[in-house]
DNA sequence: TACTTTTTTGAACTAAGTTTAAAAATTAAA
DNA sequence: TTTAATTTTTAAACTTAGTTCAAAAAAGTA
């Protein structure tokens, strides 16, 4: 029973892995469930017996991927000192997750665009925890009067917006590097905030 | 002669708008060759005596919403004052062309999701040439010292990738219109370029 | 009216997601 | 260790949406 269990989750695990290979490689629509299989030595009816539709199986590559991302923001919250820089350290992790997870980020910023209505609710659920540890260091900021700001939520969405949208012009070979990229964000959302 | 392909581009336009108001009702994905005949009277074979495939179709939507909105933008240029006045009405009309054609935006936005690289090249001077309108106020603004700032591209692409994101969670029933956002956002991204 | 060209159609084809009955592999029982 | 039960995988069939195509219908012309 318990083995068998384990056994089961293993081989999500490990499908969940190769889609989220897949996708990062060519998006939702591109990533087929036959090379999802064939990365596995699997046919695609066989992922059928784990997830119940290719939506549900890249719904949880969503949760896996985001759950993971929320951990890493969180070590920041919990190590600097002045919530600007707390703030900086965030906003650079997220710049960074911007660029190098494309297309796995893509799905998580515009799930509406990959998810239907009952998956939806769980995922901007998710989404609203990771926003709200921005907001977290977005209010404290403003008690301890590092930042004067009458609408901290949409300066927040502004915050993200601007660091999300990154990924549709950032070219590895362009003239900014991504640490550059991440020390110009945080100066210029710094200045909203201010 | 001219009568017939007076006709013909007549009949194009008319598949054009039925499908422009598809995808923005339901996006591109589901926004069916079928449903975009049917609202013709027509069956989806004939489309392709129009276009070559759906890809060309929902192109040449684009093309079509993306020229008005230029032309939008442009009208703004060319009466109001000072930059900083220009920026603010440019600003207004982008955050009511988010929230009013969220789908058809979408596609503008994120072309990649629904195009190919031989249709691509075009929409990213389109789009570039859209943006362009926007570094030219920047910049004319930093000439006359209204605006202070090292990196004109990257503000820009702050600008339009804040504003972008509204459509993922404007609600229309929320606490803030239209009139609100556009004004507090206006002011955000100002204390951003001052 | 008879002929030609343009437009539309409906059926067939393809590709990808999904279902399913049966085969294969694994586990448990005798 | 053989047999039976259960779990897992498969291959084929099915569905849906985009696409193609030959033929029919409609429109235009002489």
């Amino acid at each position: 029973m318990k083995l068998s269990e384990k056994k089961i989750q293993k081989k999500k695990e490990d499908i969940i892995l190769s889609a989220v290979k897949i996708v990062n490689e060519k998006g939702y629509q591109k990533a087929t469930m036959e090379e999802i299989a064939a990365e596995l030595l699997m046919t695609k009816g066989s992922l059928y017996y784990y997830f119940k539709n290719k939506e549900d199986l890249i719904f949880q590559c969503h949760e896996m991927v985001l759950v993971q991302a929320i951990e890493e923001l969180q070590q920041h919250i919990n190590v600097k000192q002045s919530n600007e820089e707390k703030l900086r350290e965030m906003i650079k992790t997220h710049i960074q997750y911007a660029i190098e997870k494309k297309e796995m980020f893509n799905m998580i910023i515009k799930p509406d665009q990959t998810f239907s209505e009952d998956q939806l609710n769980p995922i901007l659920l998710k989404r609203n925890e990771y926003a709200g540890l921005f907001d977290q260091v977005i209010l404290a900021g403003i008690k301890t009067a590092e930042f004067t700001i009458d609408e901290p939520k949409i300066a927040r969405m502004i915050l993200l917006g601007s660091m999300n949208w990154i990924q549709q012009w950032y070219n590895p070979f362009g003239s900014k590097t991504i640490e550059e990229l991440q020390q110009i964000y945080a100066d210029y959302m710094l200045k909203v905030l201010k």
